[in-house]
DNA sequence: ATAAGCTTCCAAAACGTTTTGGAGGCCGGT
DNA sequence: ACCGGCCTCCAAAACGTTTTGGAAGCTTAT
């Protein structure tokens, strides 16, 4: 581990002269600077990271906290996330450091260790919430941090969503021109932003078109699994006036969905629209195919990474926000493709 | 940031003493370290982990570097044995970080910064090849490792894998004894293992059977997602003698290779089966649902982190492998269930 | 009473970097 | 000659921790 100070011997200079050199401060000769940088590119020099961030207070490690219930975290499209954040900010030198924590109690422990051991310098949150006890304590800290995902706050802060509420609407409004009436929408839980506005959405279109009742009658709400999906669908369709309709809140909720809709003899597409979001790779492969929504992850990543280096430089979080545009995805399962 | 300085400051103590005490060295006395331990507490004081690896000249990081082509990274069950490694390394005080890299000069070029940099004291490999370089240069730099999946090579090493050839013997003698002959193997790139493995247990059944020619005739190789199973399983049922049983590598091939059979017209299940490997939860959610395996991976993620806490304790490899059983999941793509 | 041995504590060095506050040499202007 | 200013360079301090090598005080054995 060739170090400054052997770099420097080698030189017969001193190490603040190497230091400054390889940092570009005019204060070094031009031929002084290229000798050293060129022995250091041979010497395969690698400033020593834990060093570098004591003296400086600072560093470049950026942490993300997956809020996982063990056994629960089967998010398909969280992996291609996060390789493409991982990828953003090693380009960069930047470390990306990833903790798992259930939230509650064990999830702010983890903040504030990861805070108050200097361990992280900023934040990506996921699966924001409407009332984020982490928003509320990185705000306070002073520590850069960007949400995937809004969240409910006076404070301006950072984040990258899609346009859930657009999407559901458009998407709701899409069914009714094709006839459908009774659409049912299965809903995260509420206190999950992505869900109350992906919900918005659906209600906007209903109540536009005077569905406000069926609105109000075929909502339910639950894990944004298979599981709960089926669940609910299946209660649904055992009701007095059944849903044409499915627009559920994930892919994998729309999955089990139809499950349910095939083990009650429907044929999924012409009797029942089963719509998802996510377009998570089962989706194109179900049969019929799940009409769905997407958000590239990796362009979400992407941009993530972009936002939370600039917010570590000191850019104002305005100035980075983003609602993106979901793009659509017409498929067989609401009889479309 | 309440520094070991305040703390001694305020204790009218050396730093040295509050050093000691916090660490349980014998040489301080029990009041002491009680008053110690009690104002440690009372302050949050957390050590300052850059100091302490620059001074210790070791740390407690342990990196992952995703083999992700960007775009490309949809594993399903990759977020959950990722929240698995987080969570043990957490509760062990050790930082989880994570890269992403595709293979080839830019994945070895991570592991040389991260090494050199002092950011990374030990590792996790994923997908491991059957010639690996990253063991070659990790066993070389005599930085601590575990594998996840076995690699070839005659120095001892440390991984956790699945019985992937005894899982696919076993599958296939089952698929034989429900009377099918003609059964084709999907494979993944023989160049990672667990392809190379799951194809020769495959291999074996169908030997002992006296079904070489068949399984000579029905053998093809792609990448381990949906498109190659449905392009690699088309190709096979329109060939002269086609499978009524496709073994796929695992379950996102399996998918699409349902895919090509349902758009054969075939009935999967009585007509041909199709099984996987990884227990997606696609596949329980798929019509009919997949027949599969799985290693659950929280399991293994579990195991993984502690393996490479013991590896890093200086532990030999050789006391730390495991190759584990996997678990059969019949369902009515193959007609058992 | 002295030496030896514990027990309990501490000063100082070290890890590798960045940054502060000059120092020395050289030039041009007076 | 001298001064001010520029160009290069450098010694030393600092970040917060762990560890080395004692030191002081007390107890016990001689």
């Amino acid at each position: 581990m060739s170090s400054l100070r052997a770099l420097a011997q080698r030189l017969g200079l001193s190490i603040t002269t190497v230091s400054r050199a390889l940092d570009d401060y005019p204060d070094v000769a031009p031929a002084t600077r290229e000798r050293v940088r060129h022995a250091a590119r041979e010497a395969n020099y690698r400033p020593h990271n834990a060093a570098r961030r004591l003296r400086k207070g600072t560093g470049e490690t950026v942490a993300f906290v997956m809020p996982a219930q063990p056994g629960h975290f089967h998010e398909p499209v969280f992996a291609e996330l996060l390789a493409a954040i991982g990828e953003q900010l090693a380009a960069k030198h930047h470390d990306l450091i990833l903790l798992a924590a259930r939230p509650g109690l064990e999830e702010m422990a983890t903040y504030r260790r990861l805070v108050e051991s200097g361990r992280a310098d900023a934040f990506i949150l996921a699966r924001t919430r409407r009332r984020d006890e982490r928003v509320a304590y990185l705000e306070a800290k002073g520590v850069p941090f960007i949400c995937h995902g809004r969240t409910e706050t006076k404070q301006p802060y950072a984040f990258v969503d899609g346009d859930g509420e657009g999407g559901f609407r458009d998407l709701t409004k899409r069914l009714i021109g094709l006839g459908h009436r009774r659409i049912a929408h299965l809903s995260a839980p509420s206190y999950l932003t992505f869900a109350t506005l992906r919900a918005a959405g659906w209600r906007q279109a209903m109540t536009e078109a005077g569905l406000e009742e069926d609105a109000q009658r075929l909502f339910a709400e639950g894990e944004p699994a298979e599981e709960d999906g089926h669940r609910l669908a299946a209660a649904l369709l055992a009701g007095p006036q059944p849903p044409t309709a499915l627009v559920c809140a994930t892919d994998r909720m729309a999955l089990g969905a139809m499950q349910a809709v095939a083990e009650a003899g429907l044929a999924i597409g012409p009797d029942i629209a089963v719509t998802g979001h996510d377009n998570i790779p089962a989706a194109s492969y179900a049969r019929p195919g799940l009409t769905t929504m997407e958000l590239p992850p990796a362009e979400v990543g992407a941009r993530l990474a972009a936002m939370i280096l600039a917010r570590m430089g000191g850019r104002d979080p305005r100035e980075l926000s983003a609602v993106l545009d979901l793009r659509q995805i017409p498929r067989g399962s609401s009889a479309e493709a």
